[in-house]
DNA sequence: CAGAGCGCCGAAAATATCTTTCAGGAGTGA
DNA sequence: TCACTCCTGAAAGATATTTTCGGCGCTCTG
């Protein structure tokens, strides 16, 4: 049966749907991350599945397919699917996968730090629980980051005549900091936050060119728009997303895909994605300056000499007068 | 089955010798020493297994019954027979705790993570690497964040009239994401990059406003500049740098520390600082979220709303064309 | 040295567990 | 409303684990 996996991922493509995604390599301990990022495009019965596992790692690692399965109140076979779509190659191998992480798990931290946030938290859990959120959001998303993909996008954009990056919102941040950076070791690189200019942009992409859409939903049209037309045009595309199966993914040549930290009130998704996405921009980044490491040393050491005059130079402590407020 | 454990704890001494031993609860991690304890009294066989076990964990736990006794030589029957020595209700239950145990183990960090980031690293190590230093960063920030100050500033900005915050360079990024989110939640916040819009916005400020000022460097004149006349003018003045001693800090009536990670060729601190700062901003909007939670819930989930059709909804995978690329 | 007793050992049967197949049914779009 | 798609669980089928049971080698004794 494990001919299954290496024959739907060569070319399960042709003939019928391919019968299972095994997408990934089974995760170590990155599948509360990986559960999270696949929920939405899971089925109902399997949503109850999974977070049932997400829950309670440890005790399910202890339930058999038949206990699992009444637990949650479905069927066997709905467990067997929702371990497939995990990315292992059955029930019995998530159950290790699922013994493991609980072994991770219980040599952890203080359990408040875990929590939500909450309205009435003083200020320092409310640092604490932060922190320790984004700390976790950087594990899971280079514990799921696709190296292959990764290094394809790198040669890509390291080669690339010019890139061109799309993101609204709070991806238009990260997209201009991913800009930002590839200018310093003198890369064309222009981010784009305006939709119309974007397209605009893109339709002067050819191959060789890179363009580079970032949207959290992997849904945001004003971002799937340019990077359609990049791609006919036959730039090579790259989505960061954290919906790896998600419409962008359609014209993306490599996907990059960022954990999906836990969403509560006070931290809407939109907001926790930001730090996924950066570790993924910085390892781009990185991979580019490594291959360019020639041109991109200099260039770094440049653009820091031509900022330096703009730090004053360390003044004393001078008096300082104010107004008093009325 | 579970049956057989307890009734042969319980009486089953009367008659027959007891069939199992079972002394000892599962062993969580202690398993190698336990393995080494229980040797001596153990027969060829089943030494051979135990061995094997505490060999490779991790391998083993990937056999079956069938497998192991194969490996080494021996047959299921003795296999089971080890497990239930080691204090398992059956070989199922130690290759769970094997699971646990190599997870256990694996994740006895790899040295190599805390070492600079390398031209010639793969870039599965430029992840782990990034990752760890970002990780770091959010993990020194926290602890050396003064929730005084913190606890100050976002009493400040929840009672603003008006918030204006200066960044230059990736500072300024750091900037635009604080302004998005207060945005968000109905407060008056700008976010100004260019250094004469920031002075000519200052000098509107006044008793009861706010000003941030964003540089890592603690001395950057450009954003020095404009918080120092809105010191002047009375507003409430916040500074977020990784130099609490820097030029910054005698115009701020709170300054709010980012750590400062090592930096390398490859990775100026103008980068590594972004995750503090971010990290220390999220903090002020959650605070302010918090402390303005009334009017800020219904604000977040209405912009929320308002960028819902901005997404299509879960397209089917159609066909997509690509101009071929010659 | 021969024989009996003891207990380890593994093959195979019995059982439990996991996986696959298949048909019914809910939801959706025309 | 109808046709269609895709989810879902029951049950059959395949594997894995546990138990049973008889063989074999060892040791101890006469």
């Amino acid at each position: 049966m494990k001919e299954i996996f290496t024959a739907s991922a060569e070319h399960g493509d042709a003939g019928g749907p391919p019968p299972v995604r095994l997408d990934t390599p089974p995760a170590p301990a990155a599948l509360a991350a990986k559960i999270r990022t696949l929920a939405p495009s899971m089925t109902r019965s399997m949503q109850r599945v999974a977070e049932a596992v997400a829950d309670d790692p440890a005790g399910c690692a202890a339930l058999t397919v038949t206990g699992l399965a009444e637990l949650t109140g479905t069927s066997e076979a709905t467990v067997v699917r929702t371990a497939r779509l995990l990315g292992y190659p059955g029930y019995r191998d998530l159950r290790l996968a699922l013994a493991g992480l609980a072994a991770h798990m219980q040599s952890g931290v203080a359990p408040s730090v875990t929590a939500d946030i909450r309205v009435d938290d003083p200020i320092a859990d409310v640092v604490a629980k932060l922190a320790y959120d984004e700390q976790q959001t950087l594990a899971d998303t280079a514990a799921g980051l696709d190296t292959g993909q990764l290094s394809a996008a790198v040669t890509a954009a390291a080669t690339a005549r010019r890139i061109d990056i799309y993101g609204v919102g709070a991806s238009a941040l990260v997209g201009a900091d991913l800009a930002q950076k590839l200018l310093r070791i003198g890369l064309v690189a222009h981010a784009h936050a305006d939709p119309h200019l974007a397209v605009t942009g893109a339709v002067q992409l050819r191959s060789g060119d890179v363009a580079v859409a970032i949207t959290h939903s992997g849904s945001t049209g004003d971002v799937i728009e340019p990077l359609r037309v990049a791609f006919e045009r036959g730039a090579t595309t790259i989505a960061i997303t954290g919906r790896p199966d998600g419409p962008v993914a359609q014209y993306a040549d490599q996907v990059l895909t960022t954990s999906t930290a836990r969403e509560t009130e006070l931290r809407p998704a939109a907001m926790s994605s930001r730090t996924g996405q950066l570790l993924v921009v910085d390892c781009l980044f990185i991979g580019v300056a490594q291959r360019t490491y020639e041109s991109a040393a200099p260039a770094l050491a440049a653009s820091y000499e031509a900022l330096a005059h703009r730090h004053s130079p360390r003044t004393a402590a001078v008096p300082r007068d104010r107004a008093e407020p009325r």
